[in-house]
DNA sequence: GCTGCAATTATGCAAGCGTATAATTGGATG
DNA sequence: CATCCAATTATACGCTTGCATAATTGCAGC
């Protein structure tokens, strides 16, 4: 029979610990949902005992706050970093933000049943209904600012609207590729979508996406 | 002391009780997450005991499906009706199907609450990733064919490729209009909406829809 | 190298979960 | 109105869950 070691540790700076956590939690609803989350669970894959998790986080429902939180940052950051590379003019980086926004890694299924896991408690957590808004407020701002770089004339309502708008085939488009990932050939959805956001915008899009 | 009284009950035929269990658990999804519905929750909603459950759905799984399939065929036929009711003529029929799809009670958070419930479900069930695929696919032919009674001329490829834009323009409005009801005042939605696939099909929705 | 304290592990508990199985009873049938 | 079976209730079991609390230990500062 064994000598009932005590398991032996590192100490480790909060920091490093609480985004361990977030991570192994994120991981584990992205593989198995949230029902998948459990604190043991987290704590096994983040490396620590479950005791740790009460440590660092006062109840269950906070770090499947701070998880979120970090989920949309990830995403937002995640749209930017294609701007930081995209060619110069006004069309070809709006096509290469559309583009981007509909293919892999951000088409995935796996993103999807993560935001999906949270939508439950998004709409009940006046916190995560927060974040929500500023997160989609802000990516909508961003392809807004595109659009407005775009050379023609539109006043701020036609602006408003055609963000929306065009905010909405991205979202529509990156949901049927996600959730229905066969469905479509290869580059087809990002195609459709630069084709339907040119219509909306009254531009070519096609032409400026072919370049890259 | 009570005299340990059996609950009465009276005898109903099976198609009865499924769909009591069925309905029970949707809204309970609907009211609280995935997580609500457990199967004492749902029977007592239902009006029966939990033992019950398992004589009608040999697993818990069974009754998620189930519940999933009715869902699907409810919003199928959410959407038939529209069209039973639409007046005459291409154009004004395809703007009285879009337009719908972008209101209540369509658009409704709990809606969307009760479809990302089941996601992690879809991905992972063949059977339900199945029932999904039908009820998609059959909605976008539904779109396709209301978009090939437009006057107009387009190959099939074309008219393919534009019913996934259009399908994806409804699904991301609806969307975002459930997530965050309050970022938009009454029709905006709509009115967007018929604008956006007015604008890539090249045709005047909003004139139609402004007839109704 | 000792000391002190925060970081970490270990243990335990009450509640709730899905499921199995046995005991009852409603109500149609003759 | 007695019979009988399916519909229904009742009870219990083994697991897992989030959380509380107590015991240990790594390591920085002296």
């Amino acid at each position: 029979m064994t000598t009932g070691e005590r398991r032996p540790y590192k100490r480790e700076g909060e920091e490093v610990r609480r985004e361990a956590m977030i991570a192994a939690a994120l991981d584990l609803i992205a593989e198995g949902g949230i029902a998948a989350a459990t604190v043991r669970a987290i704590a096994e894959k983040a490396g620590v005992t479950p005791g740790l998790i009460r440590h660092y986080f006062k109840a269950k429902e906070d770090l499947t706050r701070a998880a979120y939180q970090t989920l949309m940052e990830r995403m937002t950051q995640a749209s930017a970093l294609v701007l930081d590379t995209a060619p110069d003019g006004a069309g070809a980086r709006l096509a290469a933000f559309v583009a981007a926004s509909l293919r892999p890694p951000v088409v995935d299924p796996a993103a999807m049943g993560l935001w999906a896991g949270f939508i439950h408690h998004v709409q009940r957590d006046p916190m995560l209904r927060e974040v929500h808004r500023t997160t989609y407020l802000g990516y909508r701002d961003v392809l807004q600012a595109l659009i407005a770089a775009l050379p023609r004339k539109a006043d701020a309502a036609t602006l408003r609207a055609q963000a929306i708008a065009c905010n909405g085939v991205i979202d529509g488009l990156w949901l049927e590729g996600c959730a229905l990932p066969e469905a479509f050939v290869k580059d087809e959805l990002a195609e459709i979508g630069l084709r339907s956001v040119g219509a909306i915008l009254g531009v070519d899009l096609l032409a400026e996406g072919k370049k890259t």
